[in-house]
DNA sequence: CTAGGGTTAG
């Protein structure tokens, strides 16, 4: 199109960039938007705020939020969603409590991004709550709601509430998706109850994905259930073959077990199928914080630790090292990454590569769903690399 | 009559 695009057709090029994930085209094609003079409206915020959402990227999500009030936008149910969404993904769960408290009304999904977001933070007891009410004001959760539901139930041990949900489920004539037994997996092999997560699996009446048998591979990791390994990892590298996921999993399982023989069996498969893995890494988003720092006149590193206090936060802003900034953004607490990956303007905070070696080179442990990092990606998982190799 | 929008397990 020429000079004659209008409202409509920069939202939708905007909104399918966010919904296929690449969240920097769709935020460029904003900023283009904008210097073109075409005024968003709520339709078009609604792809924004998802794309920062997706992005991990508080700080321009808090921009668009301001932006938002500025232009006097309407918040309707769908960016108040969005919004929710927006500010669970980025660390601030009490924010998203805000905007959904703000509304004047709610349907399924505004609640179930909620519920989803209190049970990603570990706030259990809040998201079952949540649920609670939801079903006292008559409005039907669907499976997307009971994913929030059982995930909580799987991260705080709750078996037989995770039990009795699934059967609320059912109740409710909702017809369970792949996620959802996923998460019912999920909860019994938490729970110890390998056994039982198994006899789930052989019986869901459609044929369990990838993710499915990764679960019970993960749990049979402090188990003697050689059947269900054999079984289980026949069925994943059928599924996917290519998958360099699925041989680390398995070799790192047969380590454990000091099965020497399967462990080199694994590596000369991996081998064959021409599948290679490569060193996990992570990436936090310093730059645009670190630009801002630098305008205002102040060393790049210290102004992000300035910059990113938020009301939950005080003591941050008095840290003045790097290793305490990679403290404050929960990133010790992090099991994947053995590389730190800064996005863009390295140049401008050259104390993330401080960051990055400490990390990489100290620490150890899982993260805790808190701060503003990317944490969605930090808790993928898969990152087993540095045992295998 | 009136294009474009939100929540998803390991």
């Amino acid at each position: 199109m020429a000079a004659d695009k209008n409202l409509v057709a920069w939202s939708a090029m905007i909104g399918g960039y966010s919904r296929v994930g690449m969240v920097n085209e769709a935020l460029g094609l904003f900023r283009e938007m904008q210097a073109a003079g075409v005024e968003p409206d709520e339709v078009t915020m609604v792809s924004v705020i998802s794309a920062c959402a997706k992005a991990g990227a508080l700080d321009l999500g808090r921009w668009v939020h301001a932006y938002i009030d500025r232009k006097a936008i309407t918040v309707d149910l769908e960016l108040s969603t969005a919004l929710i969404d927006m500010y669970a993904k980025c660390g601030l769960i009490e924010r998203a409590r805000r905007v959904f408290d703000a509304m004047v009304e709610r349907d399924t999904k505004a609640w179930s991004a909620l519920i989803v977001g209190l049970a990603k933070h570990g706030l259990v007891e809040d998201a079952l709550d949540y649920f609670s009410r939801m079903l006292e004001l008559k409005v039907r959760p669907n499976n997307v709601t009971f994913i929030g539901v059982l995930s909580a139930c799987a991260h705080s041990g709750l078996v037989d509430d995770g039990r009795r949900y699934w059967s609320t489920m059912q109740n409710l004539g909702i017809i369970p998706s792949m996620e959802n037994y996923g998460c019912m997996v999920d909860l019994l092999c938490r729970s110890g109850l390998l056994d039982d997560a198994y006899s789930f699996v052989i019986g869901m009446p459609i044929s369990p994905n990838s993710v499915i048998w990764r679960t019970l591979l993960a749990a049979s990791k402090s188990s003697n259930r050689i059947d269900i390994v054999e079984s289980a990892s026949k069925k994943l590298l059928e599924l996917e073959p290519l998958n360099p996921e699925n041989y680390v999993l398995l070799s790192n399982l047969y380590a454990s077990k000091s099965q020497w023989d399967r462990v080199s069996c694994m590596r000369k498969k991996m081998k064959d199928s021409n599948v290679t893995a490569v060193a996990g890494c992570s990436s936090i988003e310093i730059n645009d914080i670190a630009d801002r720092v630098r305008r205002a006149g102040h060393k790049p590193w210290t102004a992000a630790v300035l910059h990113d206090v938020g009301e939950e936060e005080k003591e941050v802003a008095l840290c003045e090292h790097s290793e305490r900034l990679a403290i404050a953004y929960g990133l010790l607490k992090t099991k994947a990454p053995h590389v730190i990956r800064v996005v863009k303007n390295l140049r401008f905070c050259p104390d993330c590569h401080e960051v990055a070696k400490i990390i990489s080179k100290s620490y150890n442990r899982e993260i805790i769903v808190r701060d503003r990092v990317r944490f969605h990606k930090f808790t993928g998982g898969s990152c087993s690399c540095k045992d295998f190799w």
